[in-house]
DNA sequence: AGATGTTATGTAACAAGTTACATGTTTTTA
DNA sequence: TAAAAACATGTAACTTGTTACATAACATCT
């Protein structure tokens, strides 16, 4: 590997004279440019990023922390994310924090040592003031452990708001709610959202908890079955709509006809197998982009125009509702 | 932050001993030792990997190439690499190539810039030469870009063969075989596997070639609208399968009295959804493990016992086959 | 007692860059 | 034409750690 000092011997100039042509910083005779990009391309050099971090205490590394990688929603975000990364010349060290606390702080240890720039936290965790001590720059998603730390965060809200309208509108009178753990803000405001609606128009409902990344076939067949008397399903997941989706089928209800159902998330499935799912979406497109960005303007140490902000969801009317 | 100096000058001893006790080396007075460590906790130091990697020429940065983040597959991949790796003491970079020769230019050179220890290759990719030049540990997975390269693959022959005599010993005469693209050894690999079954018993059987990614679930419904008189499909994913399988209720087949199907991959949904696939499991744990535990005798100079590695696949008997 | 080996610690070079500062040249300005 | 400003380049200090080498105290062996 060709280092800055093999360039320079090359080029006949110092190392100053090659770093200042690298980073076009300062002062240097077009001729003189010319020779030392000539010694580059001749050596294959490349700097080396960890030299420079070390100098510069900034490693052009940005920390992503996920609670699992196996969601089609958290899977998509990160694809988003880490081409908005390497857009932005850093790069993503990913971190998978599976709710296992030993990892959690191996990784809070690894974010130090590595001069990380920023954190993105799409993990929950309950070690807040850890991270917070790190002095990094970092950013949530979907989350809001700390007033101290900005975050983005799709619009649930109107979400739960949208998919009671779109239920409520088309006739439902009885309503079931099949949302997500419920210590999630995101699921939260979703409720709220969705509750304002039916209680503004008084629809009796009932809400169910599952998990999000395997719910229980078999506890939503029983829930249905225990409410066969309900025409209308809000689902905190396409998943989860499309396992009640099934399990309404074997209750001989016809969607959407009898039941309506609303999911959320519009991951791939929700529009390739019938019925096709209605749905929320949630724009993975847009909540990384924004992510990217504010992180970066963190890092540079500008200020933000909204501290906390919300990416509009969108209804996506399919077969599934009337 | 503090510094290995900060630390050396409150235990009153020299950056070197301090360095010695860190990395349990060389000859340190037990005494010498208490007072470093008790330093070191009161100071919250964590030595600067950047440092340290920049002396040794090694980052504990192991690089993952993916040709996306959005697949069931590879994201269960992930999760295990990103486990072993952390458990092994490295970190890992993530690489999303997405086929674009441009991201992929970057991510070469970020290799060298960054000193990364390894590289697992999951994407498919031309440039094979660039990255054998790096001279940097790698290894592929369910791919065989090089001979120069260790690999890991699902004993995808086996798959094939297995989903075939499935079929055939279930009674299937007439067989379509959705494959993914013919370009990708595992694909040949299985195709191979399934029709060494099929020739023998002299099995009728049609292949046609679709996407892995998105595979087109209108493409899927008019060949089985072509082939009505097939009474057994192998497709070559679980995704696949779930759209062959909505193609023939619409198409009044019961599964499996009239046709019976075999998945691959033994995602989550294929055992949440109605009817339950029969599939051909791939341990993305075992690949994962396996890929992390070579890659490290790579980097750290052992011999490989095999250089290229086959894990074994398992038919899963669901619901689509008799 | 002198030689040799083991233990303990410090000094300084080194990894590969960046940059403050010094120095000298050339150009512009008054 | 002298002063000031702009241009060009190099030397050396600096980032934070590791380690070769030097030095010295002490133990063990002949």
């Amino acid at each position: 590997m060709a280092t800055i000092k093999d360039v320079a011997k090359k080029a006949h100039v110092s190392v100053a004279t090659v770093s200042r042509v690298i980073n076009q910083k300062g002062y240097v005779n077009e001729e003189t440019r010319k020779l030392v990009l000539q010694a580059i391309e001749e050596l294959n050099y490349v700097p080396n990023e960890l030299a420079r971090s070390l100098f510069q205490k900034k490693s052009h590394i940005i920390a992503v922390v996920m609670p699992h990688l196996t969601s089609y929603y958290f899977s998509d975000l990160l694809e988003v994310i880490e081409d908005e990364t390497i857009n932005a010349n850093y790069r993503l060290m990913i971190c998978n924090s599976k709710d296992d606390p030993e990892k959690e702080t191996k990784y809070l240890k690894i974010f130090d040592q590595y001069n990380v720039d920023g954190i993105i936290l799409i993990s929950n965790t309950n070690r807040i003031d850890d991270y917070l001590r790190l002095k990094i720059p970092m950013i949530e998603i979907d989350h809001n452990l700390s007033d101290d730390i900005p975050s983005i965060t799709s619009n649930n809200f109107l979400g739960g708001k949208l998919a009671a309208e779109k239920l409520v509108n088309s006739g439902c009178k009885r309503i079931l709610h099949f949302r997500g753990p419920s210590g999630l803000v995101t699921v939260q405001d979703r409720t709220s959202g969705f509750q304002s609606i039916l209680k503004e128009k008084g629809i009796e409902n009932y809400t169910y908890d599952l998990a999000f990344l395997s719910p229980d076939p078999d506890d939503i067949e029983n829930k249905i079955f225990n409410h066969l008397d309900v025409d209308g399903i809000f689902c905190d997941s396409d998943v989860i709509a499309m396992l009640a989706i099934q399990s309404l089928k074997r209750a001989n209800k016809r969607i959407p006809e009898d039941v309506q159902v609303v999911g959320f998330d519009n991951i791939q499935l929700a529009s390739m197998l019938e019925p096709k799912i209605t749905t929320i979406e949630q724009s993975t497109d847009a909540i990384g982009k924004t992510v990217v960005k504010t992180i970066m303007k963190l890092i540079n140490g500008e200020n933000l125009d909204y501290f906390h902000q919300t990416i509009d969801v969108k209804l996506i009317e399919r077969a599934t509702t009337k």
